[in-house]
DNA sequence: ACATTGAGCTTACATTTGTAAGCTGAAATT
DNA sequence: AATTTCAGCTTACAAATGTAAGCTCAATGT
């Protein structure tokens, strides 16, 4: 294997070390630099050949969630076309979608709101990708000004977000009240002008 | 002064440490025993005196916090009887309330997504109070069901909490702002049907 | 072929943390 | 007046943390 083969790949290690710690219960400012060490297989200051910081960890774990959410919008979209209503379909892919990467979901809710500013600000940025591109889905279906669809986005996927991680800890059935319950939320945020049923 | 009067003194004196600890840079859990009792002007081990934990220290600031949101809800009503729209209202009430109690909002929107479930629940349990009130409120105005006004309640208070801690960080402009989007985001979910105006 | 590079290691140290053990002195009880 | 209680103190320790210094040795460059 060459060098720079392994190295990658003793990054992906770490990166995978971190997220993997992450959970309900451990939130990334708990994460010691030498937890993830130990997790990811390598010792306590071979980190700093990959990361300055755990600061710089972190920010890394939070690009990696941007490419996610965008992943996440390709498979809502490629659903949404023969499917039922737009809404249900979303929040149904979403609810699976955060299944299987919880942690990512997690990491982005609390940081959003948490104690670093370069954290806050770099989920900010991903998320406002999220909402620009849902924005613009709404702008065109609602013939809605582009403010508006905005300001709508917004509120849609701090709802969504919260429901996601509440949905986590629960049983199959909560979830599915979870789900029921925020597609009630997103419809009247979309207008309630329109018919209830979809 | 009494001994009884003292211990309760001492006691106010760690639980405001505690609140002037939290800030925006700094949650709940990166908070130790010993900074603590440092700002509160008492050595590390006569914490124990007070609280067996950190985390039994936590819960009580919760429970302080809920203290604090019936107080939001009395003033928030005071001001409806005799002013115009009752979302402008509550909205620009909270956000004026919040300025002067910012530490607890922002306690209680972390740790309602936090890492501790112990604390999850406690937050949780306040939040449901409050959406609870709110609910009631929302149930008579519109004539909806209990079911419904439960679940608008819920997505008004994450969106306006969400709202506030981020005003928190703004300047008096985007606070402005951020407001008037918190206005439109619940007139929708209020019910899109009636006229967009207040 | 030899020299350089650099990923990962071991060892070491100063800090900070939670908390156990036990003392003190003033308030409360008898 | 004598005794008990207990809030707060000092001292002490083990564990964990971030990170500096410097070694090793295989992959690379010349």
């Amino acid at each position: 294997m060459s060098r720079a083969e392994q190295k990658e790949k003793t990054r992906r290690a770490i990166i995978n070390a971190a997220f993997q710690q992450l959970s309900a219960d451990k939130s990334f400012a708990s994460l010691s630099l030498r937890e993830v060490a130990r997790e990811a297989g390598i010792a306590p200051t071979s980190f700093y050949r990959h990361f300055t910081d755990m600061d710089e960890l972190g920010l890394t774990l939070v690009d990696e969630a941007g490419l996610m959410l965008r992943q996440l919008m390709r498979q809502a979209r490629q659903r949404i076309v023969h499917n039922r209503s737009v809404i249900q379909t979303s929040v149904e892919t979403f609810m699976e979608f955060i299944l299987e990467h919880s942690n990512v979901f997690r990491l982005l809710l609390r940081e959003r709101s948490g104690t670093s500013p370069a954290f806050r600000s770099a989920v900010a940025r991903e998320i406002q990708h999220f909402c620009a591109e849902l924005a613009d889905y709404l702008r065109k279906e609602n013939k809605s000004s582009a403010e508006m669809a905005l300001i709508q986005a917004e509120a849609m996927v701090i709802l969504v977000f919260h429901a996601g991680a509440d949905a986590l800890d629960a049983s199959d059935e909560v979830r599915q009240r979870i789900t029921v319950k925020t597609i009630q939320q997103l419809r009247w945020l979309a207008g309630g002008s329109k018919p209830p049923a979809g």
